[in-house]
DNA sequence: TAGCAGGACGTAA
DNA sequence: TTACGTCCTGCT
């Protein structure tokens, strides 16, 4: 089965590789990605996209959910400020969607992104998968596995965590908040009613969440398009493209709001993947340090 | 080999 | 409220 549409802002590799999933693989020809314990194969031809499934149960609800199908980013791209360094970064990125990702998986990994690395990130939310979650599929690139319920996370050894998975200072804080989302006031559906800020400030209970981790669980986990998550990198993108001086990381979210308004995760995204992707700011950090 | 990159969190001012 | 040191791993 496969699900097939007119490419337009559709394009695989910004979607994935703007920093906002962990669970895919570009395998040349097509990507490959996991979610919700199904495994898909994506690929673009001239104007189109094709997404199919290897397995039997293949659902085209829960893809365009995840994919954001039914969002027209035309008209949110128009709707941003014309402002001429956005537009360069809408440009660079005019195919990146927000994935709208499963809750728990979101949290943890989110989680073990805290000070640490893409790569690195992928890694281990592949290694915790493979020795927690369930195998779901096996092709001639690499065997797929489903990423593990809170339970089993809850009932894993840290120690593990940290030896096999590489996780470092983070493993404690993966199995704590994993016993935490099992409590009644944690319970999923009473989360997603929350109104964002509550729901923010909730999330932020949990071990190894704090403001930043928080807003990318809402904006990639909770579908809050309003968020606008700050990192050193979206810090140095917005100091050079938008503010022009140095200023603390809690200002940056003011700017972002007054720019932005509730489309700032969005703005997010194609900022921060233009910003990354062409080291902006970065030399001047350089060039300070070396005063 | 030492240095660096990357947020949360505890402590201190 | 802000500023700092520490927690890890993997790369150069």
């Amino acid at each position: 089965m496969i699900i097939e549409f007119e490419k337009k802002d559709f394009n695989i590799k910004h979607i994935f590789e703007c920093g906002q999933a962990f669970r895919w693989y570009d395998d040349g020809d097509h990507f490959t990605s996991i979610h919700k314990g199904k495994v898909i194969y994506i690929r673009e031809e001239e104007n189109k996209i094709y997404i199919n499934s290897p397995l039997e149960d293949f659902d085209s609800k829960i893809w365009e959910k995840y994919f954001d199908l039914k969002k027209d980013y035309g008209k949110i791209k128009n709707s941003l400020i014309d402002n001429e360094e956005l537009n360069k970064a809408k440009e660079f990125g005019y195919g990146i969607r927000i994935l709208k990702q499963d809750e728990f998986e979101t949290i943890i990994s989110f989680i073990i992104s805290a000070n640490n690395m893409i790569p690195r990130i992928k890694k281990s939310i592949e290694t915790i998968s493979s020795m927690y979650g369930d195998l779901i599929f096996e092709d001639e690139k690499r065997r797929y596995y489903s990423f593990p319920s809170p339970e089993r996370l809850a009932s894993a050894d840290p120690k593990d965590l940290r030896k096999y998975a590489r996780v470092g200072f983070r493993d404690e804080r993966i199995v704590t908040a994993s016993k935490m989302l099992l409590e009644p006031s944690f319970n999923i559906n009473l989360l997603k009613n929350m109104e964002t800020d509550i729901l923010r400030e909730k999330l932020i209970e949990l071990p190894g969440v704090g403001p930043k981790v928080a807003d990318c669980i809402l904006l990639f986990g909770f579908g809050r398009a309003e968020v606008f998550p700050v990192d050193v990198w979206i810090k140095r993108v917005m100091e050079e493209l938008f503010i022009g001086e140095e200023v603390p990381k809690s200002k940056i979210k003011l700017y972002a709001n007054k720019y932005f308004g509730n489309l700032a995760g969005y703005a997010q995204q194609y900022l921060f993947y233009y910003g990354r992707e062409n080291n902006i700011g970065k030399e001047r950090k350089k060039e300070n340090k070396a005063k």
